[in-house]
Parts: C-alpha cells; sequence; structure tokens
DNA sequence: TTTTGTGCAAAAGTTTTGCAGATAT
DNA sequence: ATATCTGCAAAACTTTTGCACAAAA
C-alpha cells in the first residue's frame, strides 16, 4: 500500500452542504457536546459514502475540502458519532476499519476479493444463518459487523 | 492497547517439536525455497494455536522460545506459508490480520464482542447463508476469511 | 466564562522493506 | 556455488494521545 493518492476528490463524494444535521446536531447538545464545522464536514462525507469508507478515506476526503482539518479530529469524532449510534465501523479486506453511516436498517457487506466493489446484504438474506446460530448456539450476530469476502459473479467469470 | 506482554509463553502454545512438517517441506523445496530452523519453529507456533493468532502473536511466541527471530522473518514466512496454502488470514475484531493454520475444512469464526472467545462455525452451519448468496448473486463467499462477530450465550445473559 | 473541540506534534502499534551477511541446497 | 533467508534497522501507515489555544454554548 505505497499508493496513498492525495488525488482531487470527486464533488460527488461530498454530500450537498444543504443536508440537514439537526438531529446529530440536538443529540450532541443533549450530551453537552459541540456541534463544529469539522463534525458537519464529516458528516457530509460519511453521508456521501455509498456504502462503507475507512478511517484514512475520511480523512483524505475531508483533507481536500479543508486542509486544515487533521486525523486527530477525524478519529475523534468518528469515535463520538458511534457512540452516539450515528456510525457504525466494521473491518474490511485490508483489516481497517470501515466506518458507515447507520443506515435504515443494519446490514453487512459482501465485499469482492478481486474487484474490490460491495454490495449490502439484507438481514433478509442473511436471516438463516442469523437464526441458525441463534437457535444452535445462542449466539447474537452484530450485522452491522459483518463484512463478507470472496468473489462475485463478474470476476468468477 | 499498550499492553503488550512479553510474558512467558505456556509451553502449552508451541507444537511437540516431534511433529512431522514433512508436507510443507517438500512443498517449499518443489519451489526452490528453504526449509530453515524459523520456518520450523513459526509452524510449530501455528500448529499450537487454538484457532487463530494474530502476526504480533505468532512473533511473541516465536520470540519467547528464540529471542532471535524477528518480526519481517515471521510475516514473511507467514505470506509464503499462505501462497502455498498451508495459511489462510482473516481479520478479527480488532481489525488485525489473523492466521489460522487450514484445517480439514475451511471454517468461519465466530467472535464474542464481549468475552473475545471465539468458536468455529463450519461450512454446514453457514451453508444456507452460502448457497443463497451464490444462487440469488452468483457470489462465492471465502469461508475461511469470515469472521462474525455478536454476542455469545453466556454474555448475552 | 467554562467546558469541549481543534491543530499540532509526537508516540504507539503493526507490518513492510532494503541491505549485507548467513545459510540451505 | 548460488539463490534464498535472516537479522537488523529504518520506514510506512494507521490510529492514538498530550497539550496549549480556539471556539461553542
Amino acid at each position: 500500500m505505497t499508493d496513498t493518492p492525495t488525488a482531487t476528490i470527486s464533488p460527488a463524494l461530498i454530500a450537498e452542504p444543504g443536508h440537514s444535521w439537526a438531529t446529530v446536531r440536538d443529540a450532541l447538545h443533549a450530551r453537552g457536546q459541540r456541534w463544529t464545522p469539522q463534525r458537519r464536514l464529516i458528516l457530509d462525507v460519511l453521508a456521501a459514502a455509498t456504502g462503507h469508507v475507512t478511517g484514512t478515506e475520511v480523512v483524505e476526503r475531508c483533507r481536500a475540502v479543508d486542509p486544515e482539518v487533521t486525523p486527530s479530529t477525524v478519529y475523534r469524532t468518528l469515535d463520538v458519532l458511534e457512540e452516539l449510534g450515528y456510525l457504525h465501523h466494521s473491518h474490511g479486506a485490508g483489516g481497517r476499519e470501515e466506518f458507515h453511516v447507520l443506515p435504515a436498517r443494519e446490514h453487512a457487506h459482501l465485499q469482492c476479493e478481486r474487484c474490490g466493489r460491495s454490495w449490502e446484504v439484507t438481514p433478509d438474506e442473511a436471516a438463516r444463518l442469523l437464526d441458525g446460530l441463534a437457535r444452535d448456539r445462542g449466539f447474537r450476530v452484530h450485522l452491522g459487523h459483518l463484512s463478507i469476502a470472496g468473489v462475485c459473479a463478474d470476476c468468477a467469470g
């Protein structure tokens, strides 16, 4: 991994600034915490991330917009947002943390080891496995933390 | 994670030196590669690891036996062994690489987020999920790379 | 004004790499 | 003899932490 392109980030990667983060802001305030420009930027980046992003990616995309933003701020904010429940993280193919904004329903990720693309796996699809593990072992799977690696249809040829 | 105990490693963690690694040695030779004391030690450590170990753990356990062994040697050997197919790695709760010697049949891991214990998930148990993904999406899951996080029966109370 | 957040810089932890010398074949 | 391995040291990379100053409430 020597290729860490500080490339220009496509505008599409940053959510439209008009997005209302009122709920998050209120949740922060309810805990005596602050609503800052940096936190809004980080949320914009997360919201624009289709599926998931690594910590490094969030840092890069934030810095592409505002070079003043530092890694420490990003990581600390990701922690806060996860505590608030607006964010989950799992571990992708490279073993790096992958964050995603909490969607309507929790889902797992399917990740192709060859092309790197990823898809969501809904609770329905995973139901049989989850139910089986719950029934046989009493194990409750944390679906949002589940990353399934393999080879996708296209790459299998 | 400031606690990296260089603690004495229980003898139980190292496989009996009598173990025959003839197959691995032959596979190495078949590729023009060398059979070295360091590689044998690393295999002993891996074989004694119940289920999985992180790269750091392999390093520590090797050094507990022979302090001369260096991280670079361990990581390079792990790569070689994985290329040969004697080893697989996945990513555990902390996102760190977890290696395990390739068992008779490939299996996934179930890992409790509270107590940290882990169990094997057999292909049978995961079959429904795997078959579903293969049928509906043409996605072939890499079972040995699958680490399922959640809460175990004991911790759920 | 008081507490929380930020940027900076430095550290921590894991894994990788370059290289000269050692070793397996 | 010769290509592969090893140990050492240093680097790469991601993530964390301490601290003084800035900013939010």
